[in-house]
Order: structure tokens, then sequence, then C-alpha cells
DNA sequence: GCGCCACGTCGTAGATGGTCGCCATGGGCC
DNA sequence: GGCCCATGGCGACCATCTACGACGTGGCGC
């Protein structure tokens, strides 16, 4: 590889002066310019990112640090995200926590190391301490999706609580009177938040809840299957809809009702939270809460390039909406004799 | 940020042997190794990677470079890659080309000027000489799933042509008279192989291929949507079967059919090549050549990584097979009267 | 007309943080 | 007493950027 100083001989100049011309800093006379420009044609020359960025303490790279790159919730964000970042001529450095807060916290570890530009990340753990390592070291940070309290640091969420009571008040409305949950995490905000709008729908409807119907699993297929089985086969009349708080655990739901051979929406109907890719070739037709989670991707891209561009400004969170989409699978059987 | 120097001040030793200590090269004292931990554990140091990087001449990043983020096609292969890659202490840069030449050259620049240990790619584009620019800059690539001749490099690919041949070979010993084709562009050689596979079929069969129900598309949703609808409306008999060589056109043509109340398989029977995802929710089942993505991914950072460590080594290339899945779509309805 | 000042332009040199080759030192063993 | 090995420190090196200083030229003022 051609270094500047391969350039600056060929170009009889001084390496100072070939970055200059690279980096349009300071003023070039034009034929050096040309001479520049011309041996770097020929050289093939491409500066070396990795000295630049140790001598200007800052590289282009932003770390995105999320549970799962196979779900489709997070995919959609990672493209707002470098949709943003490619404009900015940055690059996303792609971090697979897998639900693991080891995994996490190494992937902290290296963007720290490596002295990234940015990090947007979607937590799975509530490790205060080790979200706080960034901002300490002034490294800019956004959160995205969920919330952990106490992280200095900006954050784009969206109105799960709301999103989760729409749901649950559309489920109510529709006359359904055993209406199961099933939630995530605890420890996840996104899991209690939408849990807590289920409650609410239920306190606006002036009805009790009923706790044997609340089921955490843990935001994956089998979980979903799991808390499925288990409010179908727990002691007393079985659930005649369920709200599931996101999308991986709505398809493990879904072949658990199959298998057992439950037909949505007769014997129990089904909301879930979160878009199912192609949601239009699964029949039923499944009634989500739709997230904008494209936008969040960029509102999150768009806060970390504000926050590096100016560290000191104050700390913002963003909220956004959610959208109820009613389709087959919530909606009452017209009854047959009427 | 602590800097090596302020550990060595702090234990009392030079700079150099604070590098042994962490990097466990040469020998130290123990009680000097003692006292350097300690110095770091109280002032929270962690190496800088970029300095580390320049001075020893190469990185920890590899950089993944694939056409869509959004393709379940590509998040497996590129959770394989994750896997491997952070096994081997390296982290994954993302770079989403779009099916764009242009950001894809761009990202292959990126790689180069970063000094990425490694580049794994997905082409989009056939410019032969951008590819080569990396391993005539000493960087090491490998070629997944598409194939670009006359580039010098490892690659890892399915075997494109005969799962066609047997997506078609099952729709022909199903019955049907008028299989239909809708591959992808003519400059990516996953479509060009899949046609062939289809071809071949036929010739198997004795058969000639009617070339009046071959059409290209774009490998997205929307070609594959428009190339179903031509089928339709071209002038002869409708086809009473289609092969759909990619996912996302999958989708587009079934959803096609769904507008014109086509009903799969009694209307027109369907295989398409690619999983996809959540395939058990979507009625009717899907017919589909599955390639083994995750492990095309493992493979290909495997692969990258042999070459990261002997950069002489014989070019390799390694081709998977598929497997056909064979669901409702594609089975011949049962006549009503035996 | 001459001199000074200002500005445009360019090169030198130091800084960035970590690694490693080489050399010096000291202690132990033969 | 001499030799060898373990250990530690110095300084070069990686490629780039940039502060600072130097040089030259042109313009303006006296």
């Amino acid at each position: 590889m051609a270094t500047i100083y391969d350039v600056a001989r060929h170009a009889d100049v001084s390496a100072a002066t070939v970055s200059r011309v690279l980096n349009g800093r300071g003023s070039v006379d034009p034929t050096l310019t040309e001479r520049v420009l011309a041996a770097v044609a020929e050289l093939g020359y491409r500066r070396n990112a990795v000295a630049r960025n140790l001598r200007k303490q800052q590289t282009s790279l932003w770390a995105v640090i999320i549970s799962d790159v196979q779900n489709p919730f997070f995919t959609s964000m990672v493209r707002g995200i470098e949709d943003v970042a490619s404009a900015a001529g940055c690059s996303v450095v792609l971090c697979n926590s897998d639900e693991n807060p080891e995994k996490e916290s190494k992937y902290i570890g290296v963007a720290l190391s490596e002295q990234m530009a940015g990090v947007i990340i979607s937590p799975s753990s509530d490790r205060t301490e080790d979200f706080n390592l960034l901002p300490d070291s002034g490294c800019p940070v956004v959160m995205v999706d969920r919330q952990v309290k106490g992280v200095r640091c900006d954050s784009v969420l969206v109105d799960n609580e709301h999103g989760a009571e729409e749901a649950t008040t559309h489920l109510i409305e529709q006359g359904y009177e055993r209406i199961a949950c099933i939630t995530g995490p605890r420890r996840l905000s996104t899991a209690a938040q939408r849990l807590r709008g289920y409650r609410n729908a239920f306190k606006a409807a002036g009805r009790p809840v009923d706790e044997s119907l609340i089921r955490a699993a843990d935001f994956r297929e089998h979980g979903g299957h799991d808390a499925m089985a288990a409010l179908l086969d727990a002691a007393g009349p079985a659930p005649d809809a369920v709200f599931v708080a996101n999308n991986l655990m709505t398809v493990g739901a879904m072949e658990c009702l199959a298998e057992r051979g439950r037909v949505i929406p007769d014997d129990i109907a089904l909301v879930g939270f979160d878009e199912i890719p192609w949601a239009d070739l699964v029949r039923p037709s499944i009634t989500t809460v739709e997230q904008p989670t494209y936008e969040e991707g960029r509102a999150a891209a768009e806060l970390l390039a504000h926050r590096i561009a100016n560290p000191d400004r104050a700390l913002t969170q963003q909220t956004l909406k959610t959208t109820l989409r009613v389709r087959a699978s919530s909606t009452r059987p017209t009854p047959l004799s009427p």
C-alpha cells in the first residue's frame, strides 16, 4: 500500500501538502494540487484510516449493539441506522448480543477500545455501570427501543404502554372475556411497559385483571410457545383471547395453538406486538401493534450524529407512536345464528 | 482515557513491560505483573485498539458486504459469520450495498482504507476490477452465495443448479404441464444457475422448454409481483405452476396471485427458492428449496479466518447442498372424483 | 522608490498510543 | 571467573495530521 510519503515524493511536495490537498484544509497552489492528485491516481493511493483515526483521535465507526440480527424488528432498525450512517460517511459495526449481558459488555469494551465514534444500543441487561462506562469515557451513546434508568444518554423509544393498552382495549371491545397476556422478561423496559398497558386497558374498562392469565416468557419463539401451552393447560376455563408482547413469541404461540388444533380467532383471538414479516402471507392474518422500526433506527442515528457533533447538548428522549393494525386474528367470528 | 504510559507510571515500570504483561509476550517478574494489573484495574485502562492496529498493521474487523440486511437469507448468513468472528475475537462491519454497484465499491474502498482484516462479500455487480482491488492490496476476501468469474478469492456457494432442477423436476412429476419460471437479474450467477437448473429438468424429462414462460425480474418483491402478473396476462393458456428463483419474489408472486383470486395450489402450484421466515405460519405452506444459510455464513467466515492466518494457501471453493422441502403449495389437489 | 507588513503557501517536526527489536544489566550456575 | 538466561528499558516505528515557523510576494504608506 502506498503511503502519503510515496505520494509526496512522486509529486515532489511534502507530505503535509498532500494531506492538505486530500483534506481540503489550508490553501494549496492549484499546480501542486494537480500534481498531488495525479500522483494519487497513479499510485492508487488510499489514505490509511487507522493512522488517521489515531492522529485525529476519532473514528468513523458506529457500534450497533442489538440482541438478534435475525429478528426483523432489529434488521429494519439497523437499516434505518445504516442509511443515516452511510450518508454521514460512517460505517456500522454490528454486534449481536444475543440477549446475553456478558456479550453485551464485551461489545461495549470493544467499542471503547476501538475508539468508536458512537454507540447505538438496544440493551438486553440492566447493568447501569456497564452502560455508563460509555458516556463516562466520552463515547456518545443512544439507547433505542429499550430503556435503562440511570444511564446518561439519549434515547429513542416507542410508546409501548399506549400500544399495548390499545391492543388490549381492542380485544375487550370485541367482547372477549378471558384475555391472557404473554409478556417478556421483567428486566426489559419494553416488557414492563407492555404489561402495564395491558393492565391499564382493564382499569379503563372497569374490569379486574385476572393475574393467572399473565405469563412472563423470554421474548423468544420457544418461550411464547411454552407460555401459550401453560395458559391452555392451566386449571379453569381457557382464555378466549391473548395479547402477545413481541413478534417471536407470537409465532411460538401460534405454533402452539396450531398443534393443539385451536383455531384463531374462532377458539382464541390473538394480537401481537411488533410487525411480522410478510404478514399478509400468514393465515389468518394477525392483528399487530406496529412499530415504526425503520424510523426508530433513523431517529437514533440522527440523535447520535447530533451528539457526536455537539457532545454537550442536553440529553433528549424521543418517543414514537405505534399503530394498531386490525386484521383477522382478533375479530369476533360472526355468530352462526344471529 | 488512560494510556499505557499512565499505567506504567502508576505501576512504576516502563510502558514496554505493561505491554508485555497485557499481551503475555516475553517474561515479566510476577511482582511487576501484579503491580501492572493493579494499575490497570485502578485506572480502568483499556488499550487503544487504533494505536495497536496501526503498529501491528492489522485490525480485527471483518467487512461483510451484502445487498439487503432485511432479507432473512442474509441475516441468517450474517449470524453464521458473526458467530465465527466473535469466537476469533473479531468484529463484523455490516455494509448494505442495496444491490447498488456504486455503494458496493464505496464499501470496498472503506474496507481497504480501514485496513480491515478481511472481507466477505455477496457481490451485486460483476465489476471484476473493483473486487480484485482487494486481493491485489493483500486484503483477504471470500465471496459467498454469488460468484464472479475472474476474481482471485475463495468462495462459498450453494448448488443452485441442482436445487432448481430438483424443484422443477418435482413440479414435472406432480403432473403440471405449463411450468413457468421467474428468475433474477442475468448478471447474478445465482439467477443464471437457477434458470439453468430449470432448463435441465425439462431436458431430463425429455420435454421442451416454453421460453414464453420464463421471466427475469430483479430478485425483489415488486419484481416478483409484476413478473407473475405478466405471466398471467400473457396470451395463451395461463401457467399451472411456477418456480420462483428467490424468496422476496416468491412473496411478490403470492401477493399477485392473491389479488387475482388464484388459489395455490388448485389454480397454480408454486415452488420458491430460499427459505421463507416463519414458513409454517404461511398458508398454504410453501414448497421451497432450502439453503443452509447459517452454514454458508459459517463456512465463509472459517475460510476467511484460514486465509488471514495463511495468505498463501491455494484458493478454494466450497459448494453446499440445498434441500427440497415439499409442502402444500406444490402438491396436486386430490381430484374431486377419483 | 523604498521599506514594512500582511497574507498566502509550504515544509519541518512533533504528537498520537502501542509494540517490539535490541541492548544492557544482573544473578545464578558451572 | 565466565557464560548464559531472565528481565527490563530505550527508542524506533506505524501513517497521518497540524501547529508553527519560514519564505516570498504584493500592496500600501511614507
